[in-house]
DNA sequence: CATGAATGAGGTTTCATTCAT
DNA sequence: TATGAATGAAACCTCATTCAT
């Protein structure tokens, strides 16, 4: 009886814990469709199947779901890393950037939703967890910057700024996300890593742009 | 009596309109500082100066404020057009592309906030003032893809997607608003202005890649 | 078999009833620092060791517990009596009062929660439990008042109305508890004790007042 | 129009602040009768005879009922003293002392519910307004205390501890409202009064108590 | 006996909106 | 035009209590 008795305690933690995945899983997709701030704990609860009574028995507060919400993203990426480091000495490193870039934007279009959620309500993170989403797109940035240098070394590559260069690069991936009315309707995911991978190379193939002294003259009017 | 009366109507016409865009800025302002949800029209009365009844005489709703600021947004950008298409047959497309840059991030800089602004909140936009968002960003590109259609065609330029790469600029435009957190403390505007430049010159100027067969082979693992 | 059943389920309802006892006082002390309304049942539960359901096998409403330890407050003092009473006539009236304030203000010292919690919560009692605590306060209110009376017999002491005199007593001691903030500073116990035994003193010895007419006078302004 | 607006304005600002005030006293009437946890706002508009919305316009929380009502409360005795320090010089101590007690339980009277009150919820008071109450309280005992020194000072009085014989008096003058319900069914306020009076007059008088060597040794069994 | 999970009534609070003045 | 006051729906949250296991 004691044999048996135990396994089911541990099994009842982790079911709460399951349950609770589970229902901060369904949250996020109503935070996605509508927002945070126009998602209501009735609507969570419904969605859920339960009552929003009991809604309180897995979370504290409304922003928990958040706050768990953006702890589950993170930790999804969290020791992120690519396979392409292992591979980088046996193939060229245009090569590896456009790798990269497939695996990258494989996984952007996995969690897209998890994305534009991102960009839209970061206001709302508190700042730790906005830390720590920042802190990991820098480590993402840095995997492609690690490779652009390494090209640049060899002269495979040209660009002055490597991290900026890499990070204008993440731009367009997360495009495929931010922009997903548009480029759904014209391409499709393989097609757009080829578009994207072009981009890429073009960046960071880059020269210097020699400065034309009379287009810069009349640019008097500058904005605040 | 009429004589006086008619224009004083008319006054008092403008008076009203006048006002009434004085009151949406202010309220833009804090939908900008705390997002659309999260604004309330006690905040918006007390910004303006006035009582939370009195906003009622100039809108209908909350929403009117949302959309008479999106509203008065888009008609910032109507007619919105480069003086750079006068000059074109007179530079390369290279220095035509790079005026256009110069020229849309120093606009994106003025109107960062509302940038911002539109990608947060799209959600909230009823379905015409979405696609007014979308045509005129879409006009945007337009401008753009012009140029590189023309530098295309000289053979300047090398792209074989002119829309794409132009809405992929738009998007390191854009990025000055998006990730303005990290630019800001790396660069300024000026700074950028150039770094865009550059890769945008390597994204038009970008070739086919050449396919190799074998990093397209391994990589059946596929996520969904 | 029947002999040893019957036994085993005398065994097992007294379990549940010193299990019960226990949670009770478990509870009480919760009451007392919490009060009763703020105290939830799930915090008794966990003070307790149980789950919350398992504390609804003991009682059947949050409101027993309030009454239960009304019942045991109350059961304490049931049939309490002063050893007094049997030394009264071997010694002094006087000394009979003042044994019996020093025997109170120890009860009181150790039961110095209680009474504040009877002050504080009186009105969440019953009118069945506030009539047996205001019996029972009474009942204490008359050994007093029968030491009173027979020193005023004697012409020991000289206060006409002995059981007001009495209460008025014991009201002193009641605010060992009631301003222990105050009193906890100044003052230990047995300190104290010797101080109210000096004003019980003067309050039975206290003789007719003669009235001043002149100090009655000015009296008009009365408030209602 | 001007000299007649203003006046307006005023008068407004003045009502909101009536109002403020007629509905926290609203509130106290249920706080006394039910206790401040047990009163719901819903309660509380309905008394006023408002939504419970509308209570939010003049209040941010339920907690401010309690505030407000014990700054009310403290206000109230603010700068409180009495006349009878000025008539010191003029009449005996014994007759100063009465008068006090006399001034002192007819504003005791015309308060009881807020001495109940604060008996009953001090717990839950904000240690700031609970240090305000408990200083006009050590102010009023010095009131006292002022006149029992003067009288120990002549020979009049002969109590060892003016403060504390203060305080005890105090005590029994707030037992007017704390026993109210078996005071009341015997004595009205005036009787009481003399009673006090007499009490008042006993302790203040009293000498020291000769220790009697046989009382206190048996006293062993000291309860903690 | 005991538990974890669930419930639902009801609490406090917010806020867009209305309305008499 | 403008205001202060009021409204009511709906939001979030709490908690005593129940129930299947």
């Amino acid at each position: 009886m004691d044999i048996e008795k135990k396994p089911r305690r541990v099994k009842r933690r982790t079911y709460k814990d399951e349950r609770l995945k589970q229902i901060v899983k369904t949250a996020a997709k109503l935070f996605y469709k509508n927002g945070y701030a126009q998602t209501t704990t009735r609507q969570i609860a419904e969605a859920c199947g339960i009552s929003q009574g009991n809604l309180y028995y897995y979370i504290k507060s409304k922003e928990d779901f958040f706050n768990l919400f953006v702890d589950m993203t993170t930790s999804t990426f969290e020791g992120y890393d690519s396979e392409i480091r292992s591979q980088l000495p046996r193939i060229s490193h245009t090569e590896a950037m456009k790798r990269r870039i497939k695996e990258g934007l494989r996984l952007i279009n996995a969690v897209q939703d998890m994305i534009l959620f991102l960009y839209r309500e970061s206001r709302i993170m508190s700042p730790d967890h906005l830390d720590q989403v920042i802190r990991q797109e820098l480590h993402i940035v840095d995997l492609l910057k690690t490779i652009i240098e390494a090209g640049c070394k060899t002269g495979e590559f040209g660009v002055k700024d490597p991290q900026l260069a890499a990070y204008q690069i993440l731009m367009l991936e997360h495009m495929w996300s931010l922009k997903r009315w548009y480029l759904r309707k014209h391409y499709t995911l393989e097609e757009y890593i080829v578009k994207c991978q072009e981009a890429a190379v073009g960046i960071v193939r880059a020269r210097e742009v020699k400065k034309t002294v009379k287009n810069t003259a009349p640019a008097r009017k500058t904005r605040k």
